[in-house]
RNA sequence: GGUCCUGUGGCCGAGUGGCUAGGCUGAGCUCUGCAAAAGCUCCUACAGCGGUUCGAAUCCGCUCGGGACCUCCA
């Protein structure tokens, strides 16, 4: 087993790996709210995850991956107030609240698989975890650390922080943020200004909402995460991601029911990816710059040159660490989408390279940077910058400007099958018709014809063949073994 | 306003107290009938000002800029 490092929000260090119970790990990552399209920035963060994931199954450990889906609960402000977000929109277009849920779930599920990330081994809804929060919330009550007022049960911050440390995940003063807390005028039923709702009293009109022994209501928002890792993961288990701005309340609300439910954090790594910029500016609806995932593949945005491919996406998201700001640009996406290209012919070439007997290449070496970098708190920037390296010996060796033995050879296609396809999660696209039979028999012939051309010095046939397939997409590159072409 | 994070070459983006990150772009060279591809070389940076140190982009302080959350506002 790999000696792996990950970098803990609630340390703010790199620390060594230790599952509680190897080689089993369990892992729980926030998913989304399905009320509305996925936003690029929750891609980004499932994308750094399913890295996560696949990198520790390419290990060796077995993994129990699970990411809620959000489909009540959560309103429209983090303090208790305003509309659940999945029933203003099924107001809104004149919908069952699930119908929202269904179409956002299946949309969700969609763009994830055109980026290719696995699914996870659990994907339990808020909906369909009611009594599961209800009895969580009761027992946290009984504990003494909630309590009801007219059918909405409060979490009692004040009291937890006495004797907790509530903030923990941020490191934030709770003095200050206790002045920081404005009074929610007159309508407040709180006791303490950062309390937070368990269980809320549903009004009449409210579209979502199940009978308890506190009458018809509805789970708060962080109440789910709660219930369900605790349900399918244990009182205890190993990491819990998400997104960098969840950790001031969400997450640090999470721990807080934990403690209060069975005395016990929920996880010994806290694991936050940052958020995304475009252009140097945070994404945003109010500033005009967002888009979404299709609106990236199909170019179809104004503020996009081109589409770019979900793989060539994937690659760019990769080049960042989880932990840094991802700016997108259309300069930073172009040049992501050549140097995956770069990465993806290598591959092809590696494919047909011929052995010799002796190699000054150190591919072994290679092997064990690959392994360090993702060691190294999952460092995909430097694993992807030492494929570059694979890379450039492939190329050499395919221009006869170094050798590989067999078993560097080997090694090489090991080297990529594990990191850039299993690990990485890349995959090469194959577009429609681009290696059809008929066609390669057809650029067989056509290449024939130029190289014929070649040999009897009629430059103008030949340059004019290549230039026509330029113009129908198809380039060809000449060289010592031949003639290659891609579209 | 508060707390936390952050500032790297034309662009993107890793990184460790002293040793080449890598990709894209641009220039030159090799190869080639020419081109493309590929290889090699070059453009060699660490916001600013102080400090610690034999030595700092890497540690500390301040200034300026960017971001996240809370507050405010809409």
């Amino acid at each position: 087993m790999q000696t792996l490092s990950i970098y803990n929000t609630l340390s703010r260090n790199k620390e060594l790996f230790k599952p509680l119970k190897a080689p089993h790990v369990g892992m729980y990552v926030c998913g989304p709210t399905v009320y509305s399209d996925v936003h690029l920035g929750n891609c980004r963060t499932f994308i750094s995850f399913d890295i996560i994931y696949r990198y520790l199954t390419h290990v060796g450990y077995k993994v129990r991956y699970v990411r809620n889906i959000t489909d009540a609960g959560h309103l429209e402000s983090d303090a208790d107030t305003g509309e659940d977000k999945v029933s203003k929109k099924a107001k809104l277009q004149q919908l069952e609240p699930m119908e929202i849920v269904q179409k956002y779930t299946v949309d969700f599920h969609n763009v994830l698989q055109q980026f290719n990330c696995l699914p996870p081994s659990i994907e339990p809804t808020a909906t369909g975890h009611i009594i599961e929060q209800q009895e969580m919330a009761k027992t946290i009550i009984e504990n003494g650390w909630a309590y009801e007022v007219d059918g909405t049960i409060y979490f009692d911050v004040e009291k937890f922080a006495k004797q907790n440390n509530y903030t923990a995940l941020t490191g934030r003063k709770i003095d200050e943020l206790f002045e920081n807390t404005r009074d929610l005028d007159g309508q407040d039923e709180k006791r303490g200004r950062l309390d937070f709702a368990l269980w809320i009293k549903a009004k009449p009109e409210h579209l979502m909402q199940w009978p308890s022994k506190w009458g018809q209501g509805f789970p708060g928002w962080h109440i789910e995460c709660s219930a369900m890792s605790t349900k399918y993961l244990g009182e205890q288990f190993d990491i819990h991601g998400g997104g960098m701005d969840l950790a001031p309340t969400h997450h640090t609300n999470e721990i807080a029911q934990n403690i209060a439910y069975c005395g016990k954090q929920p996880c010994n790594y806290w694991m936050h990816t940052n958020m995304l910029t475009v252009s140097g500016q945070k994404m945003s609806k109010s500033l005009g710059n967002s888009f979404l995932p299709h609106e990236l593949f199909s170019g179809n945005h104004p503020l996009l040159q081109k589409g770019y491919s979900p793989m060539a996406v994937r690659f760019f998201m990769l080049q960042t660490h989880y932990r840094s700001t991802l700016d997108f640009s259309n300069e930073a996406l172009q040049a992501a989408e050549k140097g995956f290209e770069r990465l993806v012919e290598a591959y092809k070439t590696l494919q047909q390279l011929i052995a010799q007997n002796s190699s000054p290449e150190n591919i072994a070496e290679l092997e064990k940077q690959c392994y360090n970098a993702m060691n190294d708190d999952f460092n995909t920037s430097v694993l992807i910058a030492h494929l570059f390296d694979a890379a450039r010996i492939i190329n050499s060796a395919n221009d006869k400007k170094t050798t590989l033995t067999t078993t560097d050879i080997e090694l090489l296609k090991k080297i990529f099958n594990h990191f850039f396809f299993d690990v990485l999660g890349l995959k090469i696209e194959t577009e429609k018709n681009r290696s059809s039979e008929a066609l390669t028999k057809v650029m067989d012939y056509v290449l024939e014809m130029r190289k014929k051309a070649k040999e009897e010095k009629n430059f103008a046939l030949s340059d004019n063949i290549r230039d026509s397939l330029i113009n129908a997409g198809i380039q060809i590159k000449d060289g010592k073994e031949g003639t290659n072409w891609k579209i």
